[in-house]
DNA sequence: GTTCTTGCAAACCCTTTGCACGTCT
DNA sequence: AGACGTGCAAAGGGTTTGCAAGAAC
């Protein structure tokens, strides 16, 4: 399911250096260094999450270039940054599956991910011509619980 | 609109003293001062917009209760919890309008309600149903911009 | 009278910021 | 060389917590 949408990390590079060079940031070790872990992250994660999958491969990244690059990733549309339920924020890769939604597991906090769009995008578009805006993006969130929670390893009891 | 579904603040307060008789805890005051103090504030709001607002009519009252109080008036389901963009959490009378969502404005911030529940709950029950999972509520933001910026008196510039 | 709740301030977590040093151009 | 980015530690905002004083039972 994952694979339907292969990330390819050559032209994500690329959109990210044409990025920083048309705002006049500079290309760093350290960008393309989060920028690759972030791929191969391959899933929802929040910015301590990362900092400490980098550590754990002996990057030597500061929180602070964490939290910078993440940033300027959101900012040029390579990850989408969500606010769940909980403190912090979670980023996933914008590319990976375009179009999806998220199922939270209130157990568990586990994060299923689903596809409802083209019905969302019609609900989308009808809410805002009604209201008078000009639609931008969506979240849908469903919070559930799982009909087998024996089945749930991550359950936090 | 607001008025379709008028608020029974007697009612209320039936729920949460029953609630808390349930669970041992105690009927305090500042719980139901908390809770008067949410419904005449009439939208959504922070922890710190409702310590002010009760703060404005001389109330004596802490952040701490503030805190506490509300996470048990969510617990009993008299409020509703979000997590919008921004840093804070914000909270709304579950009863007030008891399906609805939410469009933010990603220019003023403002929160406007509609809805498209029989859509939506459609949607959420055939996610769960193929996943296997019990829904339990959803959250359906959508991110947009007025048509007509200029009307936006709330714009943050 | 005992137990729970409050208020205050300090602690806490996530995130941002200031500053000196290092790196990119 | 100059400007920008980094790392560190400290600050910041929202929220939680520990403890003594006060209120509910």
């Amino acid at each position: 399911m994952q694979q339907e949408n292969q990330v390819n990390i050559a032209d994500l590079r690329e959109r990210f250096s044409h990025y920083l060079k048309k705002q006049r940031y500079r290309n760093t070790q350290e960008r393309f260094l989060v920028l690759d872990s972030v791929v191969n992250i391959d899933k929802h994660f929040s910015a301590d999450e990362l900092y400490i999958y980098v550590r754990g491969f002996g990057a030597k990244i500061s929180r602070a270039t964490i939290y910078s690059t993440l940033d300027l990733l959101t900012k040029c549309n390579i990850l989408v940054k969500h606010r769940f339920q909980g403190d912090s924020a979670h980023y996933e890769l914008a590319d990976k599956m375009p179009n999806h939604d998220h199922l939270i597991c209130t157990e568990c906090g586990r994060i299923i991910e689903f596809q409802a769009i083209e019905k969302l995008g019609e609900i989308q578009n009808e809410v805002c011509q009604s209201l008078g805006f000009k639609p931008l993006k969506h979240s849908f969130n469903i919070f559930a619980v799982c009909n087998d929670p024996g089945h749930c390893e991550y359950n936090r009891a």
